[in-house]
DNA sequence: CAGGCTATCTGAAGCGCTTCAGCACGCGCC
DNA sequence: GGCGCGTGCTGAAGCGCTTCAGATAGCCTG
């Protein structure tokens, strides 16, 4: 006997069952193990579905019952504009969510509010059964939500949060590498070009004290091995100007790097945290009549495909985005099926020499 | 009676009742109606709660029962890397978050795939209220697996389906401004520097026929505008060149400009569908030795901040991104309380001639 | 003191689905 | 002919929460 479709209710799997005339369990198996029940009956209780305006089994109650969203939440520090104005972030999150895709699942974005990181309510309601983190500052209250919910996490870069799984580059490696470069080269007057140290919208020039209490590990440890890469050579840290962007983005690279020209002795070579800076650095140099290399050494941070094509080319240090955001996705598809946090995987980084980089002019 | 916390399990709010002693109603208000019971109860609740290690509310469970995820799905054409790389997306898409996010909402990201858009079943299977389209091919089957949901939609730009919301360029005007400003400086042999007009990877050259098949909605519509602005001016449509990105990045920009700069008689001016692109045009100009604009014109599209900021400044073709964001996000949210679309928002366009174009040499 | 309020709290009915133990039946096998 | 087994399907017990129509009790009013 056919049923009238209900009226004005979307249909379920109870509409459909009662239609077909079989059990709820068989339309769901249909959908979820077609193995589980005869072609035919399949087939029937498909088309009668299509028939009935019925789009499959109800995405929130299918997580209801099987205790998982599908769903993978990206915690951000910052605001999405300023976030995805980096290329080294959107290529990894690109990669993340290709892997996390291919598991299936979705992926939920919680930018930051204010630098601080998604608001821990946000957490608190965010459908979602792991949780990735990236680049937000120490102690960020998001975090503490997160934990409080007791969600699998895995952290990319920073900071160190206690059972979480974690994707980190060897950042002081990293910067010790193109502070040595430099070094190497004959460099002794050297500005250093960096992100946002804290969360408080801050940028321009940072002193000692600035740095020392950083919350956001990343920049904290580039800076120490870009002085730990510059010691050897007879560098300390107080001769060395440090500014700080508060986003990644080239405007910042460039304004930055006009204070550190402005520097007396003028710095001969800059360090910068980023490709981006880097490139917002090479324009203002050209800006200024500065010609880089021969009066002004860049080097740049990441490797991103910018870097190729600027001129000229960037002296960067290599990171590999693509296989971070892979190995974040896998890690979080991992811990998923329950895994343990494990090991953190440290990826390494490479110094690119390119044509950016020079001997000091004497 | 203290009950022992229930071993291995999470607590729900059930066991909170039961250990305050209380039903399970008033746990669930201490949470969404504080003003249904006294302070000193809510506050024994909350502090059990606490203790008992309970996050609050599943936000699965409470879906499943108010009927509404708290989620803004939003659909990508394309990956997140290639879609991330035009800053007027991200400036957007920052726009909508920020939007939604204050009506306590998060985003759902579903990039796409191969460029066709997300796949149906990704789209089946999220836990969504509401659905933002940004750029999706013309009868993108993602569309379809929201119609059978019967999902709220908003399209943001493209393409047109039926009973869904809309916020729109007028593309055609903004794409005849730019070319009748070429025009009134007295160019009359101008390229055209598009975006992919079919999801099908390719690029390079495109003819008249692959124009007119398009599938990009924008992209048809930009060029259409762009003949319509030149038509005046004695220039027909086969004596303009098309070049066509698969991606809207600097790279793309660049060797799009070097194939129209081969063309002979060479271009004087190129209208580029984005701002990315033109900037990407304007360094193959100088790679090649031309000056912008004295040998060659280009005019961008959307006014993004690199627009100001590149060497010559670019003319171009504005659009309020953050407004148009905005508009999406209010529209989605507005669906979401039973609204119906509503007529399309159409964006206004506006020239802003800088200094990358001028009258042509002769 | 009856009557009516207000402030608090409860019971029970869902929300739409998955899953698992089990049942019925037919088939092959010795 | 009895046994064991695989196939195809069902019934019922959840998953964790919201919500709404009461119930209860204290308090004020006249």
């Amino acid at each position: 006997m056919a049923v009238s479709p209900d009226r004005g209710r979307r249909p379920t799997l109870d509409t459909i069952a009662l239609e077909v005339g079989v059990s709820r369990a068989t339309v769901s198996n249909a959908y979820n193990r077609p193995d589980q029940l005869s072609v035919q009956l399949r087939e029937r209780i498909i088309a009668t579905a299509k028939r009935l305006g019925y789009a499959g089994p109800d995405p929130t109650a299918r997580s209801l019952a099987t205790q998982r969203t599908g769903a993978v939440a990206f915690l951000l520090g910052q605001g999405l504009s300023s976030a995805f104005s980096d290329p080294a972030l959107t290529i990894m999150l690109d990669s993340l969510a290709a892997t996390v895709d291919s598991g299936d699942r979705a992926l939920l974005l919680l930018p930051g509010v204010d630098d601080q990181g998604p608001r821990p309510a946000s957490v608190a309601r965010a459908q979602t059964d792991v949780v990735v983190a990236y680049s937000l500052p120490d102690g960020a209250p998001a975090l503490d939500a997160v934990r409080e919910r007791q969600l699998p996490l895995v952290v990319v870069d920073q900071p160190v949060v206690p059972d979480s799984a974690r994707v980190e580059l060897d950042d002081v490696a990293g910067a010790t590498l193109a502070a040595r470069h430099l070094g190497e080269l004959g460099h002794r007057n050297v500005g250093i070009l960096g992100f946002s140290l804290s969360p408080d919208g801050r940028h321009g020039p940072a002193d000692r004290g600035r740095v020392r209490v950083a919350r956001y590990r990343v920049t904290r440890d580039r800076v120490a091995g870009y002085l730990a890469g510059l010691a050897p050579f007879g560098i300390g840290p107080d001769e060395v100007p440090v500014w700080e962007a508060n986003c990644g983005d080239q405007q910042f690279g460039r304004a930055g790097a006009l204070w550190l020209m402005g520097n007396r002795p003028r710095p001969t070579a800059l360090l910068c945290m980023s490709d981006e800076l880097a490139l917002g650095a090479i324009r203002a140099a050209t800006e200024l009549g500065l010609s880089v290399p021969r009066d002004i050494s860049v080097v740049g941070f990441d490797d991103t495909p910018g870097a190729t094509w600027s001129d000229p080319p960037l002296t960067t240090i290599r990171q590999d985005l693509v296989a971070k955001g892979r190995r974040a996705g896998e890690l979080a598809l991992r811990m998923l099926d329950g895994a343990g946090p494990g090991d953190p995987t440290t990826m390494g980084v490479e110094l690119i020499p390119r044509a950016s980089t020079a001997p000091p002019a004497r």
